[in-house]
RNA sequence: GCCCGGGUGGCGGAACGGUAGACGCAGUGGACUCAAAAUCCACCGCCGGCAACGGCGUGCGAGUUCGACUCUCGCCCCGGGCACCA
């Protein structure tokens, strides 16, 4: 008897996968391919336990689809650009090159010690020069085609440190570093025309059914196309009308004022000559560019003095200004409706405007019905609205439309939620923007043949703001022609980097183009692709964006990027607290009878929730410590095991232990049993014992069961199934007659199922059992449909619904049969209380109920 | 505020509208051991009962159905996203 030993094997196997080169792709046209990619990480430095779920659930799928013969292309980068390089450079004074190239190579050799079925051949970091060279040729494609251009939009402003910060850097509405409130600014930034694919995007989600039905919703809300009508108010005393997009022109008549963006035009022009506007339109720029921010502030408005007038009924409407109205959306002026809008309601309140409800709902009494503090937004009939009285709402929007439109003064429209991507970043670590001021105005995109523009080495991060900008040099460049022209110091969104480098996986050294078009047409789509779902809606849009715009330039011959999409539940953990409340890590604490204490010093901890596994929290795990001690193949085992993968994961020391215990039981059971194993020549008996029937019936429909759980994602059920098919084993007797040979077919099948989960162990045994080559190259196991089915069954046996017992019948036994049997049982005769059946339904092979 | 998801034993979770709790964790009792670890065996939703068995149970309240964790409607609680975190 021997002993697994776990760090051993596991680097031999990796090792081996290495040398032979097992997971290199190339393409070979004779293969039915799968692309498997999990979203690529931010090398931050260390492996987040995190990761190792997202890539385990991608390698299970990876490996099993090569074992069922596909060609598969497993590839990993880094998404390398970003924010923490940079407060990485304030904070240590490093250069944040140096700081990521580091990380990513600490991350690579902890990645390598997971057993992924990685090509690590196509490795790439999205800050590698030739990266930004090629991504720099697609924005000036985009460029070309008009998919690319410059307006002006809101930044968040830290007027201390005078930088732009992200939304993440604004903290409760105020700078994270200064402490300050947050200021708006308006900057010129670079946009990506997304829109123009509005429909396209919204249509073709239709056709993505291996996605998740939520992130298909979520996108398309997202995109949030809404039919409605476009309406022009005139305004007292002046010839030009005041534009608003509605999308419930049905209530037009309980209309009872107009609400204009602070930046809207009308409110510019206002603010010039009332000074009291221009201070309230600058209050307006003190709450944060967040969408969260502007929907929970309070509504503010100012009113304007003028006054337009209801195209239906001459009504005068008083014109605000308003906070929570968006210049972005629709025309950047509404007409308030508060009867049957809240934002509009809490609006009124506050400024005393009318409450004319115009939509009764069904069985409403319309003498009596009134709103209190809750707008009406339900379904019913419309009233108090002259033509339009009676019609349900949309028969009143189609009406009012038509009317608007006879009129001459509004038409129906369709408007998105969805607004053009702006790209622009104040910050040094991304991709320069590949664009020149010239002196004389123009602007002009950086020449293709002096691509890539790179980032200047020499860099300093002693102040705030983006040092690209401060770089004494770096900006000035003279044309070819003799003209000073200055360069964009702005650099790209991160997003634009995570946007086609699934695409460059194929063809990572590709040097004239982006990517190689024989080796895109050939891997791409991802045809499962593996990320968290809080990446539901931004990046898998953005993506979805790009591969079209790609397309437009020929790079690619695809719409979709991502054919199959899985997306994975978060790690958590318990956290900690002392007296004090301050956070605890797990290894500081220690469970004792009374409950848990501080390891240091005995004192009392508060358990508290169970949360996403945070640093500020301190309830991370580091996975390199559980490799360490326990292996890879544990580790993995454990993150398949328990919760499905879809859902938030608990991380338990409890957990690793059973992924541990079993790993060694199948080590042992296959170890112990070996020696009784006759060779594979082995006759198996013509007749098998109830017990080996079923047994090799359980082999079957533990394959059968394991490989839908796999497809299906279920993968806790797979691992549920093969433990059953282990305890099964186990309990087997030896001394059976067709034990040698049935252990043989099953610790072969054991072995196969394993191999996608917990590799090592699998080739470890793989090879014991007396085989050549590796189990990664194993063909995938089938389930033979003969041994799928039992002679016998059990059928529950109801009266009225409720368990009274059960009958074994032969398998496809008929109704009355069924019956027959279920009356015959005393517990079933009792339950009837004497009573005749009035009614039996039987269920073939399933159930029987009596209702009497 | 808006959008999306989740809620089943002490815990993670199983369950084509058909025997709720597979599988695992924790726990209890026992075997082995000088002892411990490891391992093995048994029990394990709650209440009542020696047992057979009965009652109650899938966040709360209604409804549809012979039958509801599953479908419908209305609530409650928890989590994720909200366009400059990645």
């Amino acid at each position: 008897m021997s002993r697994y030993a776990v760090r051993a094997t596991e680097a031999k196997w990796q090792r081996v996968w290495e040398e032979r080169g097992t997971f290199t792709a190339h393409i070979r046209p004779d293969l039915p391919k799968c692309y498997v990619l999990e979203m690529f990480p931010y090398p931050s430095g260390r492996v987040h336990i995190g990761h190792v779920r997202n890539y385990t659930l991608g390698d299970v799928v990876a490996r099993s689809r090569r074992m069922q013969g596909y060609n598969v292309l497993h590839p990993m980068g880094w998404d390398a650009f970003g924010l923490p390089a940079e407060n990485a450079a304030m904070e240590r004074n490093v250069h944040p090159r140096e700081w990521t190239y580091a990380n990513i190579a600490e991350m690579r050799t902890q990645f390598k010690c997971i057993g992924l079925s990685l090509d690590w051949s196509r490795e790439l970091a999205t800050c590698d020069p030739a990266y930004v060279h090629q991504q720099q040729s697609l924005f000036l494609d985009f460029y070309e085609r008009g998919l690319v251009y410059r307006k002006e939009s809101w930044v968040n402003w830290d007027p201390v440190d005078q930088t732009v910060l992200a939304n993440e850097q604004v903290v409760d509405g105020r700078g994270w570093r200064s402490g300050v409130p947050v200021e708006r600014r308006k900057l010129s930034q670079w946009f990506f025309k997304i829109t123009a694919f509005s429909d396209a995007l919204l249509d073709a989600i239709d056709d993505l059914d291996r996605w998740p039905d939520k992130v298909r919703l979520m996108q398309r809300n997202w995109i949030g196309k809404s039919q409605g009508a476009r309406v022009r108010f005139s305004i007292d005393g002046r010839d030009a009308p005041l534009e608003v997009f509605t999308t419930r022109p049905d209530t037009l008549y309980g209309a009872s004022f107009m609400a204009v963006a602070p930046d809207h035009p009308l409110a510019l022009e206002q603010a010039q000559s009332q000074l009291a506007l221009a201070a309230f339109i600058d209050d307006c720029t003190r709450i944060g560019t967040s969408e969260e921010a502007i929907a929970k502030a309070d509504k503010l408005g100012f009113d304007t003095g003028l006054v337009c007038r209801n195209p239906l009924t001459g009504e005068p409407l008083p014109i605000y200004v308003a906070n929570f109205v968006l210049m972005d959306y629709g025309t950047g002026a509404i007409f308030g409706c508060p009867a049957h809008d809240q934002r509009d309601l809490d609006f009124a309140r506050k400024y005393g405007r009318p409450v004319t409800p115009v939509v009764l709902p069904d069985g409403a009494d319309p003498a009596t019905f009134e709103i209190g503090e809750q707008a009406y937004v339900g379904p019913g009939r419309l009233f108090h609205s002259d033509f339009l009285d009676g019609l349900d709402i949309e028969g009143a929007k189609a009406a009012v439309i038509a009317r608007l439109e006879a009129m001459g003064v509004g038409d129906g429209e369709t408007t998105f939620r969805l607004r053009d991507w702006g790209v622009s970043r104040q910050r040094y670590w991304g991709c320069p923007i590949p664009v020149l001021y010239v002196d004389n105005g123009s602007v002009v995109p950086v020449p293709r043949d002096q691509l890539p523009v790179l980032l200047p080495e020499d860099i300093a991060f002693d102040e705030p703001g983006n040092p690209l900008a401060r770089h004494p040099s770096w900006s000035r460049v003279t044309l070819r022609d003799g003209r000073q022209a200055r360069r964009e110091t702005d650099t790209m969104d991160t997003f634009v980097d995570s946007s086609w480098y699934f695409a460059r996986f194929c063809s990572p050294a590709a040097t004239e183009h982006p990517v190689d078009r024989d080796a895109v047409d050939y891997w791409l789509p991802v045809d499962q692709y593996v990320g968290g779902v809080e990446h539901a809606v931004l990046h898998l849009l953005y993506s979805r964006f790009f591969t079209r715009a790609m397309r437009a330039a020929g790079h690619v011959g695809l719409d979709e990027p991502f054919a199959g999409l899985f997306t994975q539940g978060m790690v958590t953990h318990r956290t900690f607290r002392d007296d004090d409340g301050r956070w605890l890590s797990p290894d500081e604490v220690r469970e004792e009878d009374e409950g848990w204490v501080r390891v240091s010093d005995g004192a009392p901890v508060t358990v508290g929730r169970v949360e996403k596994m945070s640093k500020s929290k301190k309830n991370v795990i580091d996975p390199q410590a559980i490799i360490e001690s326990y292996g890879a193949d544990c580790a993995r085992l454990f993150m398949l095991s328990d919760s499905p993968p879809d859902r938030d994961l608990e991380w338990t020391e409890a957990g690793i232990d059973g992924a541990w215990r079993y790993l060694n039981r199948v080590w042992r059971l296959i170890d112990e049993r070996l020696s009784g194993i006759a060779p594979p020549a082995t006759a198996t008996p013509d007749v098998l014992s109830d017990e080996a029937g079923a047994l090799r019936r359980l082999v079957h429909g533990t394959i059968d069961g394991a490989t839908a759980g796999l497809e299906r994602f279920h993968f806790n059920k797979s691992v549920a199934q093969i433990r059953e098919l282990t305890n099964a084993l186990e309990a087997f007797d030896v001394a059976d007659p067709a034990a040698p040979a049935l252990f043989r077919e099953a610790f072969d099948v054991l072995v196969r199922l394993l191999a996608p989960m917990t590799p090592h162990l699998a080739e470890e045994l793989w090879e014991r059992l007396g085989n050549v080559g590796l189990v990664a190259d194993a063909a995938w196991p089938v389930a033979d449909p003969a041994w799928l089915t039992a002679d016998t069954v059990t059928l529950a046996v109801q009266v009225n619904g409720k368990r009274r017992g059960e009958v074994a019948l032969p398998a496809g036994s008929d109704e009355a049969a069924a019956r027959e049997a279920a009356l015959a049982l005393e517990n079933v005769q009792r339950a009837m209380a004497g009573k005749s059946p009035r009614k039996v339904i039987v269920v073939a092979d399933r159930i029987v109920n009596v209702v009497v």
